[in-house]
DNA sequence: CCTAATTGCTCTAGTCGCTATAGGTTCAAG
DNA sequence: CTTGAACCTATAGCGACTAGAGCAATTAGG
């Protein structure tokens, strides 16, 4: 029982305060016992969970499918073909999205390289946005946009 | 004029229904005259608005970078330096992207090769999302995920 | 022991880019 | 003229947080 406060949990774990109350609040992260005064005091167990959540996360894995591993691990008897199904689903959702992003990044090459540095009537950058012609081919990739770096 | 309803503008740019109603509803796309009966009308200039707009979107731009590049592009005489600030900017962000997600493609890779097929207690996927230790490097990379393809 | 600064608490609302639903209206084909 | 598909608005929801307000508890220094 390391006895620790919401803020050196964050601090162990690399997860950012409010985002531990969110996931406590979602049941992704077990709600820990209160000081007197009300606030949270958490454990070894509570930290080691977090990292599993904090990995998986980096792993790319969604909160659904950490819960199901999460519910997996506890149960140390069963057959771990749920998790390879999990984690090899994953790897293809990888490999999907990095075949788009290249894809993507092809074409963002060509834009940036061919632009003339003149006026925006010339400008391979918006030309090659008014028209899909322009370029080489399909990237309906992955809409998403990454968090701040 | 084509006279387009907004059914046949999402057949022919490939964006849906919904999503050219929120466009207008956020001022990405012009809002078009209206039938007597209320209904959306389209021209050929809201084809290509909309198409630019699609193109932008699947090379991962964001509205509002889109909107700054469609402000450009109907100001021909100016100079292309913003837009081209834009592209690279997010050709960067794509290749840090592509760099993270290559990196978890390779753990995901070892866990799901070492996986024993056993039970959880001795699984890879389980145990390397417990253990940080046991993969080789930092791997803080993208936590979007795509949509469903 | 007292105070001040830091950290913590809850609650609500906002982010991004849509997507879904409900409940009603208009249009176009037959 | 009838039918049914396509349209309309408005609101709420998704995932995974993030930000802010306004207040309470803790902790370090003196």
């Amino acid at each position: 029982m390391s006895d620790l406060s919401i803020g050196r949990l964050s601090g162990l774990s690399g997860v950012k305060v409010p985002t531990i109350r969110y996931y406590e609040s979602i049941g992704m992260l077990d709600a820990p016992p209160r000081s007197p005064g009300g606030q949270r005091r958490y454990g070894d167990a509570h930290l080691e969970q977090l990292r599993f959540i904090r990995h998986g996360r980096d792993l790319g894995f969604g909160l659904d499918d950490l819960r199901a591993l999460q519910d997996l691990s506890s149960r140390p008897d069963q057959s771990c073909e749920e998790a390879d199904r999990i984690a090899r689903r994953q790897l293809q959702d990888v490999e999907r999205r990095l075949a788009g992003l290249e894809a993507v990044r092809q074409e963002l090459l060509r834009m940036v390289e061919r632009c003339s540095h003149g006026v925006v009537d010339e400008c391979r950058v918006i030309q090659t946005l008014s028209d899909h012609a322009l370029c080489s081919h399909e990237h309906a990739a992955d809409h998403t946009r990454s968090k701040a770096g």
